[in-house]
RNA sequence: GGGCGUUUAGCUCAGUUGGCUAGAGCACUGCCCUUACAAGGCAGGGGUCGGCGGUUCGAGUCCGUCAACGCCCACCA
């Protein structure tokens, strides 16, 4: 084809050129004609689309978009799609700030409302289903802007295969694998204690808990046994004594042995509690003794149920205590308990001190200390355990054999750094309970059920309303059963909807399914499924990781993809991990604005799997500079000639010296891309890319210009090189490789194959030329560099010292060294390598 | 309290199965407008490889131990 070459190559403007053309000529659109064994599936993280993104996210989508580059080079078809997670919390909360609105369920739905401009103080409140609308409005535009962000990236994502986790379809693939569940007996309903956060009033899971360490304090409080004796527990939550329903100490516990099977009363309340042995009280901690309450943490949850204790909970959904006295508590304890009504814990906490100091129950003063405290990952308060009715999925925490298997499932999955292995067999270990689901929210994928209600309106939770498949996605708290009417919607004989979502976890843990089309699609899912890799952060490892690999073990009873690549962290250039809170994180858009994408994925792709990366701006202006010099070197090596020559004009020792090297380098890139060392392709290929633009090219730069056939030896050299060195670079500097591939062929530089080693069949010669050759010319340019003149200064004569192997190799490219330095004349002397110039006098 | 990872030049990082005077880029110093590139090129200085102790002819590389930093897990009395 003709050559096009500008002038003055930029990079500036390439992102919006080519993401262009690669749109409209379909450059990742997925070729579904493909089998399986012909196609390589991503199962893409789908960001968070509430808020911006941030460089954590680039570092490993640019990681996984280099994978895909190289696969889709080496004659595979790439299934990449991309989906957003927009359903779940951080969307409610970001649309209540961003409009300021709340969620009222209890209203009626409003067609004409129009969402103000500003947030408004104090929120409007508005209907389930305005919420809801306004929740898709919203991310719909955030969405808008991560896909503007990716594109601008450079990810070579078929846009065509986008998804998102609210969308019918993702909604209908949740609900029928949720049905799935339920039919096997891997889905439940229970009605049980669980953690609850009091701000979002809904229950949370075990996966979604951190703990932060608070300050609190030990209230030494006195008991009253039978006989009348003090026994001293020591508590951070006195404000639950109302709500203890034993008191417990070790069975071994020599000091209490005697009080095992009689009672005690409660300070202030007066209630009669017994005193029971188990061996998880601790002898050391306290007084030995621990109060029981239901509920103060996740222990009282373990005795109430292993000792049967009655339950006498307190504290509402809202985390206030409730306004009427218990029924337990009567007379002057009710009087009491008055104090605390509708306080919050932490309220309550300080007025029971302070009854526990006028009854005389108090001694000392409270010990202030630090503990560690449980908090919704996403909640300011500290959870609570309420008791109400959730839905769960089995996830092996109570079933041995089933434990047992998802642990051979974590052993058989590839884990690229194999160590990220580890955290999935402790989160599978450490399992304490089965996986909580449904969540007390609005905008999610409902839980697709119905229950029937008894004549008294009692709903019969064992044998719900189960919709048919070809209904889903289906909302039962506005769509009616089979069978019934909507008039017959909570009334007693009737039915009632479901009231809950899913956990996004219990969708996202789908994205195989959702990206496959398993619902729907029967020929596409057995072409991408199982999938190819799975990357992600390692922070998911015991939600998204655990709970895909859990659903598709007991959906498909297979693994979901072959291989997990784990990326690291992005620290701050103070080794500190970067999140929100610590207010250290700037958004990728910036910097892509001002080091282009090529050098924000230059810096991406140099952080190794599972290795902590500084964000550091000196690599992004590294690889800024290479993609300038990939331009530069390109006009340079294509201005020869307006055509291409052949490689059998590759005649001169050098030239095949030059390709023998770079032969070499092709086969480490190639090798580490396999093993998912995309770091190491990349510094291969950058290494020898330097020397040979540093070295190899002013070598031939005089011979390329002079005409004959030793010059067009050079051309067809540089052009091979050339051609070799932009598919190299390809899966890190997509923009700047495909455009000085446009410059002299056809078609994408991302759609060509892989370099191999056959393109350098009969074109190589001995690398060692090139080595001995620059080593000598580096000699003279520090001659010239220390006699302080210009490189283009000339020389008489050159006198190498060399052994008798290393001559015969210099002499093979003696007129290219004589070039390049500007020397008349070399002369040899055996002996130890030294090399000496006498420069011309002026 | 367990576990995983990291610790190599001022900075960011490579150092494959232990083997010649420990590497790269940036930063720093000096020189050079050389017709691909001055948002460049050439050359140079700079490190007791976290500490201690082992194994070995030989250790940045293996073993033990300690420390710092980061992360994960753990029943908040």
């Amino acid at each position: 084809m003709t050559r096009s070459i500008p002038d003055k190559p930029a990079i500036e403007g390439l992102e919006a050129k080519w993401d262009e053309r690669w749109e409209s000529e379909g450059t990742y659109r997925f070729d579904r004609s493909k089998t399986r064994d012909e196609i390589f599936a991503i199962d893409t993280p789908p960001p968070t689309v509430s808020g911006s993104l941030h460089m954590g996210s680039v570092f490993g989508y640019v990681q996984t978009d280099t994978h895909a580059r190289y696969r889709r080079m080496s004659a595979k078809e790439v299934f990449y799609p991309m989906g957003w997670d927009d359903n779940g919390l951080p969307t409610e909360r970001r649309v209540q700030n961003y409009y300021g609105v709340r969620c009222d369920p209890s209203l009626p739905y409003d067609k004409d409302f129009i969402p103000p401009d500003e947030p408004h103080d104090p929120p409007i409140s508005i209907s389930r289903r305005n919420f809801i609308e306004l929740c898709h409005v919203l991310t719909g535009e955030d969405e808008k802007v991560f896909e503007n962000v990716w594109r601008t990236l450079g990810l070579s994502v078929d846009w065509t295969q986008t998804y998102a986790t609210i969308d019918d379809h993702s909604q209908r693939t949740s609900q029928r694998a949720f049905l799935e569940n339920l039919a096997r007996g891997e889905a439940y309903s229970s009605d049980a204690p669980v953690l609850w956060d009091i701000d979002f009033q809904t229950a949370v899971a075990q996966a979604e808990l951190e703990e932060r360490e608070k300050g609190g304090a030990y209230h030494r409080v006195a008991f009253h046994g039978s006989d009348g004796n003090r026994i001293h527990i020591e508590t951070t939550r006195p404000e639950l004594i109302c709500s203890c329903v034993a008191l417990v100490a070790h069975p071994d516990d020599e000091r209490y042995q005697p009080l095992f099977g009689s009672n005690a009363t409660t300070p202030v309340f007066g209630v009669e509690v017994p005193i029971v042995a188990h061996e998880l009280a601790d002898p050391d901690k306290g007084t030995g003794v621990a109060m029981i309450c239901t509920f103060g943490d996740t222990t009282d949850v373990t005795w109430w149920r292993e000792l049967d204790l009655p339950t006498r909970a307190v504290i509402q959904y809202d985390g206030r205590f409730q306004a009427e006295p218990p029924e337990w508590l009567q007379g002057e304890a009710a009087d009491h308990y008055a104090e605390l009504a509708g306080l919050f814990a932490n309220q309550a906490r300080r007025k029971m001190a302070e009854l526990l100091a006028q009854s005389g129950d108090l001694e000392g003063e409270p010990r202030e200390i630090m503990h560690p405290v449980k908090f919704y990952e996403k909640g300011d308060r500290p959870l609570e355990i309420v008791t109400s009715r959730q839905w769960y999925i089995r996830n092996g925490a109570r079933d041995d054999e089933l434990r047992r298997e998802l642990l051979a499932r974590g052993e058989e999955l590839n884990w690229v750094p194999d160590f990220m292995g580890v955290r999935f067999k402790h989160w599978v270990d450490g399992l304490n309970g089965d996986w909580l689901i449904s969540r007390q929210r609005f905008f999610g994928v409902a839980i697709p059920l119905w229950y029937r209600l008894d004549d008294d309106g009692n709903p019969d939770y064992d044998n719900p309303i189960i919709p048919d498949l070809d209904r889903l996605p289906v909302d039962p708290s506005s769509e009616t059963p089979d069978g019934y009417d909507e008039s017959q919607r909570n009334q007693p004989g009737g039915f009632m909807g479901d009231p809950d979502i899913m956990d996004t976890w219990a969708t996202s843990s789908l994205t195989p399914q959702i990206a496959g089309h398993w619902d729907d699609d029967p020929d596409l899912w057995e072409r991408v499924f199982p999938m190819d890799i799975r990357p992600q952060g390692p922070d998911i490892i015991r939600t998204w990781l655990f709970a895909t690999t859990l659903r598709s073990h007991l959906e498909h009873d297979v693994l979901p993809w072959h291989t997990a690549t784990i990326n690291g962290w992005i620290l701050d250039p103070d080794r500190k991990k970067m999140s929100k809170s610590k207010g250290n994180v700037v958004t990728p858009k910036e910097f892509i604005d001002d080091y282009s994408a090529e050098g924000v994925r230059y810096w991406a792709a140099s952080g190794r799997p599972g290795t902590d990366t500084a964000l550091d701006v000196q690599q992004f202006k590294i690889g800024r500079r290479l993609a300038i010099k990939i331009l530069n070197a390109s006009k340079f090596a294509l201005g020869f000639s307006d055509t291409d020559v052949g490689v059998e004009a590759i005649t001169e020792p050098l030239d095949r010296s030059m390709l023998a090297g770079l032969a070499g380098v092709v086969s480490e890139a190639t090798d580490a891309f396999e093993a998912y060392e995309y770091t190491r392709a990349l510094e291969a290929a950058e290494r020898s890319f330097w020397s040979w633009t540093d070295d190899y090219v002013e070598l031939v730069k005089t011979r390329a210009y002079e005409g004959g056939a030793e010059s067009v030896s050079a051309h067809a050299a540089l052009q091979l090189a050339l051609s070799v060195y932009q598919r190299l670079f390809a899966p890190f500097l997509p923009f700047v490789t495909e455009e000085v591939w446009s410059w002299w062929r056809d078609g994408s530089v991302h759609r060509q194959e892989w370099p191999s080693l056959s393109e350098f069949d009969g074109v190589t010669g001995d690398a060692e030329i090139l080595d001995i050759v620059s080593r000598a010319l580096s000699a003279v340019r520090k001659a010239k560099s220390d006699a302080k003149v210009s490189m283009r200064a000339e020389v008489d004569l050159i006198s190498v010292t060399a052994a008798a192997d290393e001559i015969e190799l210099l002499r093979q490219a003696e007129d290219d060294l004589l070039a390049a330095s500007r020397a008349a004349e070399i002369v040899y002397s055996n002996g130890e390598f030294a090399v000496e110039a006498d420069l011309v006098e002026h």
